[in-house]
RNA sequence: GCGCCGUUAGCUCAGCUGGAUAGAGCGUCUGGCUACGGACCAGAAGGCCGGGGGUUCGAAUCCCUCACGGCGUGCCA
């Protein structure tokens, strides 16, 4: 709730314009102009702790040399009463801030006060927001980039819980179509070879070629038998692939759960054929003059629709003409909805009848064809799309093995599955490297990942929180508890370790604020990283045990507010913060 | 061809709406507890920010262009 180092900005920029305003009067610098400055947290406290960049940005407006402005401005400044101790000229006519105690001692009474909710805020306040993410489908064992996905929207949803927002996490179940097609075929030749023999059935040359699915085969014939050997296609087929997903979705859910990851719903993709869904939402899209009919199938006028978009947006006849855009099929000449049209229907469902403001979908990056083209589908069921669908695209993971590279594909039947994953590499360990920026490519070497040793930045953090309770109960073994906020002075804490910690914790606030806004839940790793570098800077700099009481007390209340926010950014990530290791 | 993503230290990556001398971790080298957990700390070396133009007081950041890498461009999902 207490974000001091927003309070701190607005104060800056209060104070100068309210100096601006003064000088203004005087006669001092021109009146009446508007400036558009900036408050920025200088990389070297040289430089202060808050600085604007008012007298820079204000110059060629008031025909002035920076400097001179900021020289002004400083004369017509009033700083009694505010966070700040000092303000100086600096550099080509920077403003720069010092921090006095009391902002120091608002920070730590905003985590005192706070608790675990510290750094939370209420930015999103209202807004219901369904994450939606892994959703592989259920034909086969999960892979790195599910495993990737999954850490992403589970965190992400917690980023934005913190923020206020009313989080939904679900999983798309893709138990119709294709996919199921072709998982049924794959069970059915294996299931025939199993009876018949290897050659007696053809396997099709697009079937899931995995292990799972032999195994899946054969616990169906270790139940049924050859029950089904004389079963017609259809039955055997159907048969086949309500054991299979039986068997998978339950072992998905198992493994997320173990991944930490659990979900508000499991959406099922039939539901939506099954109960007219899929039809009725077509027909609204024909009903709007979006669709037609050509060589049998429906299609979608997916390229009118981002063309009137495109033009909304402001772009020319020339770019769109590069566009190359396409229509789409929504029912195939054999009857089939697509895939593309169980979406339309899934996401119309998201907003319409569950009436989300905001959906958030986390997609690997090779689904990014599919982006433009189902915003546009909404907004051609008057959903808008563009404004309230975002897509979350996430660069493929490339897993090695010793520098080998390991091929992921469900396909080729050597994937090294979610499952495995969870065998080798700890799970808090997986959560932790997992959350990484989505649009970056990632490399994951197994043999580094299991490592536990100071490499491996999780245990560089844990430390830090274990450090600071083994030093609180050792403190309480002696007859020091924690102290209550009433009896710690902050002014105490003034060097350099002890100001840098307290800003520290100050951050959070705001790489949350981060987080949210970039759906990047990454910029939480870095902070902690760093949060815990302070800690254990400030450690080695100033001794608690032993120190007079007021001092004791102060620095003892800070080491168990770094535990506080280390425990709440942990929490985030999904990763546990232990108190001994 | 077109589209999306990326390119910053040996490696993995930060760098917020353009700001001051481009940062961190790992790795390498050198140091530091008979005191609260050495899974820690301090210091050093290491950079045409992929190339080239442009915008301006100021560009890793914005615009253009080229190069390289990844992914896509299905009546697949």
């Amino acid at each position: 709730m207490t974000n001091m180092i927003q309070n701190a900005k607005d104060q800056v920029l209060a104070l100068t314009s309210k100096a601006y305003e003064a000088a203004a009067k005087a006669g001092k610098l021109p009146e009446g102009v508007a400036v558009r400055a900036g408050v920025e947290i200088p990389k070297d406290t040289a430089n202060g702790d808050y600085t604007t960049t008012f007298a820079l940005a204000a110059a060629k407006a008031m025909h002035k040399s920076p400097r001179e402005i900021a020289s002004v401005l400083l004369e017509n400044m009033d700083l009694e009463g505010s966070y700040f101790a000092s303000a100086e000229i600096a550099g080509a006519g920077f403003l720069n801030f010092r921090l006095n105690p009391t902002w120091y001692q608002g920070v730590m009474d905003a985590v005192d006060g706070e608790g675990g909710a510290y750094g939370h805020s209420e930015a999103l306040k209202g807004q219901k927001i369904m994450v939606e993410f892994v959703s592989a489908n259920p034909t086969g064992p999960m892979h790195m980039g599910n495993a990737r996905g999954g850490v992403l929207g589970d965190t992400l949803a917690s980023v934005l819980e913190a923020s206020g927002a009313e989080v939904w996490r679900e999983f798309y179940v893709n138990d119709a179509g294709n996919q199921i097609e072709k998982f049924a075929n794959s069970l059915e030749a294996r299931y025939l070879q199993i009876i018949l023999g290897e050659d007696a059935a053809p396997f099709p040359e697009d079937g899931y070629h995995g292990d799972d699915i032999r195994e899946l085969a054969q616990a169906f014939y270790d139940q049924h038998g050859d029950a089904y050997l004389n079963a017609s296609k259809e039955d055997r087929r159907a048969a086949l692939a309500s054991f299979g997903l039986e068997r998978n979705i339950p072992k998905m859910q198992g493994d997320l759960k173990r991944y930490k990851i659990e979900y508000d719903q499991w959406f099922f993709e039939s539901e939506l054929h099954d109960s007219g869904y899929v039809v009725e939402t077509v027909q609204l899209l024909a009903d709007r003059g979006y669709t037609y009919e050509q060589e049998g199938a429906l299609w979608l006028a997916t390229s009118r629709i981002l063309e009137e978009n495109y033009r909304k947006a402001g772009k020319g006849d020339k770019e769109i003409a590069k566009l190359d855009l396409k229509d789409d099929v929504l029912r195939r000449a054999n009857g089939f909805y697509t895939y593309f049209a169980a979406d339309i229907a899934y996401h119309r469902n998201k907003f319409e009848k569950r009436g989300f403001d905001r959906v958030i979908n986390i997609w690997g990056a090779d689904h990014h064809g599919h982006v433009a083209r189902l915003k546009g589908a909404m907004d051609a069921l008057g959903l808008d799309g563009t404004g309230r669908l975002d897509i979350v695209l996430m660069q493929l993971v490339k897993l090695l093995r010793d520098g080998e590279v390991v091929r992921m594909s469900k396909r080729t039947g050597k994937a090294i599955s979610l499952t495995d994953l969870l065998d080798e590499v700890p799970v808090d360990a997986a959560r932790w490297f997992f959350n990484a920026k989505p649009d970056t490519q990632m490399d994951f070497d197994l043999g580094l990942a299991v490592r536990e040793d100071s490499e491996n930045p999780i245990y560089y953090v844990e430390y830090a929180h274990a450090r600071i309770c083994s030093l609180i109960r050792n403190l309480a073994a002696e007859g020091h508890g924690l102290p209550a906020m009433a009896q710690v002075d902050a002014s105490l804490l003034t060097s350099e370790m002890e100001t840098a910690l307290i800003k520290q914790l100050s951050l959070y606030c705001e790489e949350l604020r981060l987080a949210a806004r970039d759906y990047d839940p990454s910029h939480i790793n870095r902070y902690l990283v760093e949060l815990a570098g302070c800690f254990h800077r400030f450690y080695t700099a100033c001794r608690i045990k032993g120190e007079e009481d007021a001092v004791l007390n102060a620095r003892l209340k800070l080491a168990d507010e770094t535990r506080i926010v280390l425990k709440n950014g942990l929490a985030l990530l999904g990763v546990d913060a232990p108190e001994k290791m």
